[in-house]
RNA sequence: GACUCCGUAGCUCAGCUGGAUAGAGCGUUUGACUACGAAUCAAAAGGUCGCAGGUUCGAAUCCUGCCGGGGUCGCCA
């Protein structure tokens, strides 16, 4: 058993002990919060269960903390001193650190690992741009957010599904066929109107050479209706290949690409308007169908199918999420855009009225990104005189830099991407701190196999490790599953990223003051052990991030 | 105007369900390679946590109001 949930029950029987002795009176014990104390000389853990207990004693903290203290006769325990106002600090024989880290070694590539999802099945919605072009900046941090979100909750036990919607139906899909037709026209040199709403980018001209190269003018004398159906499905699966290819470069895949088009043609949209207007929660007016969405808190009602029988991007997504409500998840989490934000209560006032709970589904709501160099905003890639895309960025940075970049921030915050400190190789970047930890580590273990030193941690005494670098490191690396399991709950990849920050910092420092190659065997046997379990977790933690462990740098 | 995110060190940001002396990176200053990778380390300077109330043993954290900045408010997607 870890060492917290033995602290946890051993504080919550000596609670029960001093109220069966009368020492206070409490209807409920409040939660057993465990916590490193911010300075070391107040011991291993500490908690502020007295506190927390007083209110509804009407106890003063220190008499409850008091009655506990004197309760508490366990073996693995140096002493509990009431410190502050009624905090409680345990100071742990320092086996339980050993055992810490032999558990760690024992676990392996897996520590890390909890169970705290428990199975709950949560599905991950994220990126779904529109097929029409490629992947900008802002999409990245979508893509690298919600991949790392989905590693994250698989980690912490939950039983994850990653899905992709396609937004192959509707206007934007139209335009793109109208643009690809015109540049098709263009380059075959026809004169031709381009679309008001078209797509200006490189990428629509490169389409249309491309079918140009395969199929030459063959779709020139056709009827322009006929010719637009086949150019929008050409366009289409073009540009699904080349998302799919962007995405899988940045170390990003979905278990399921779920394509907005089947909604319309299975009739599910129809049917779910149906059920909407049995329900009441549809009026006609207008000439148009309107969701009341105003009774589930939004400002007005929203147009669900136009006057002209067309459905709305709304319908679809209506029907969609009724889908998702269908397919047996716990949680359905979507990872939206800020510019989206305003879209999300019609969305959990159609769950609503269709009878669902609004609260299975959780929108997070991502931020801005800015592109900075040299101190000054970039609007435009210098290239194309568009929008920064991903595969520029990731071209510029790397992919390990973006992912991280893009990951290190909560989501709440506006992203500043610093184009300078996430291209440069040295002390600045964090990502390239992170990975040369781990193969520094690498390094070590070359060097040590040239000298000799045994590396089966099993036959190590692990006690010899007893500087408080070595110490901090396995105190760290303890406090790991945990902030795993935080992390998750907390949607929360960011955190992992300072983790994995902090945990490097701590080895770095370790290694400038504590050698391994050169010390008494015994000694460098241990300490190889720990720096074994140090890389194992880094490697753990950056391999949630989709950031690659080198061995070299 | 409504909704929402942000406001913490010169800059960019952490700060978990309220807890003990508010942290990190960058930048600045000063040191450390004849030893496992200096893409590193050690140290220093730097903060009225936007403002004002409230809640309580205790507030950067929760509540209210105000100020400042970003985003969104379509029968577009």
């Amino acid at each position: 058993m870890d060492i917290k949930q033995l602290l946890h029950n051993a504080i919550i029987k000596a609670a029960q002990q001093a109220i069966a002795d009368g020492a206070f009176h409490a209807e409920e014990l409040p939660a057993v919060v465990l916590e490193v104390p911010p300075q070391k000389e107040f011991g291993d853990y500490a908690t502020n269960f007295a506190l927390q207990a007083a209110r509804a004693a009407r106890t003063k903290p220190r008499a409850i903390a008091e009655a506990l203290v004197a309760r508490l006769n366990e073996t693995w325990l140096t002493k509990a001193e009431i410190a502050g106002p009624g905090f409680i600090n345990f100071y742990l024989k320092s086996d339980w650190l050993y055992d810490m880290l032999a558990a760690i070694l024992t676990q392996g590539e897996t520590y890390g690992n909890t169970t705290a999802g428990a199975g709950q099945r949560v599905q991950v919605e994220y990126v779904s741009a529109n097929p029409t072009g490629p992947l900008h900046v802002g999409h990245g941090r979508g893509a690298a957010v919600g991949s790392a979100l989905v590693n994250l909750l698989k980690a912490a036990g939950y039983d994850v599904q990653s899905e992709y919607y396609i937004n192959d139906a509707g206007n934007q899909i139209d335009n793109l066929a109208a643009s690809v037709n015109a540049r098709y026209l263009e380059l075959l040199g026809q004169t031709a109107e381009f679309p008001a709403d078209g797509y200006h980018g490189r990428d629509i001209i490169d389409t249309a050479q491309r079918i140009i190269d395969h199929d030459g003018d063959k779709y020139l004398h056709m009827d322009a209706a006929e010719r637009l159906a086949i150019f929008k499905e050409l366009a289409l699966q073009e540009k699904l290949a080349a998302l799919k290819e962007d995405l899988q470069a940045f170390n990003v895949d979905f278990d399921v690409w779920f394509s907005e088009r089947t909604l319309h043609q299975s009739g599910a949209i129809a049917q779910t308007c149906k059920l909407l207007q049995a329900n009441g929660t549809m009026y006609e007016q207008d000439g148009a169908l309107w969701l009341k969405s105003t009774c589930y808190g939004d400002d007005k009602d929203r147009v669900v199918i136009r006057d002209n029988g067309i459905p709305t991007y709304l319908a679809a997504d209506i029907a969609y999420h009724r889908d998702k409500a269908e397919r047996g998840f716990d949680t359905l989490i979507n990872i939206w855009g800020a510019d989206h934000h305003g879209y999300i209560c019609r969305v959990k006032a159609a769950m609503a009225a269709l009878g669902y709970n609004s609260d299975m589904l959780e929108v997070l709501v991502l931020q801005m990104v800015s592109l900075y160099q040299n101190g000054e905003l970039v609007k435009m890639s210098k290239r194309t005189g568009q929008s920064v895309t991903l595969t520029e960025l990731i071209e510029e940075v790397g992919r390990d830099a973006a992912r991280f970049f893009f990951i290190m921030r909560s989501i709440d915050s506006q992203l500043d991407f610093d184009l300078d400190l996430a291209k440069s190789r040295s002390n600045e970047n964090p990502v390239y701190y992170i990975q040369y930890a781990h193969a520094r580590i690498a390094s070590i273990f070359r060097q040590a196999a040239e000298a000799g030193i045994d590396g089966r941690w099993e036959k190590t005494e692990l006690s010899v490790l007893t500087t408080p670098f070595e110490i901090d490191l396995i105190k760290k690396m303890g406090g790991y599953p945990e902030e795993i399991a935080f992390a998750a709950a907390d949607r929360a990849p960011h955190r992992i990223a300072r983790y994995a920050h902090d945990l490097a910092t701590l080895f770095h420092s370790f290694y400038n003051q504590c050698r391994i190659v050169g010390v008494e065997p015994e000694l460098a046997a241990a300490r190889l052990a720990l720096v074994t379990a140090v890389q194992t977790t880094i490697r753990h933690a950056l391999t949630l991030l989709g950031i690659d462990a080198p061995e070299k740098m």
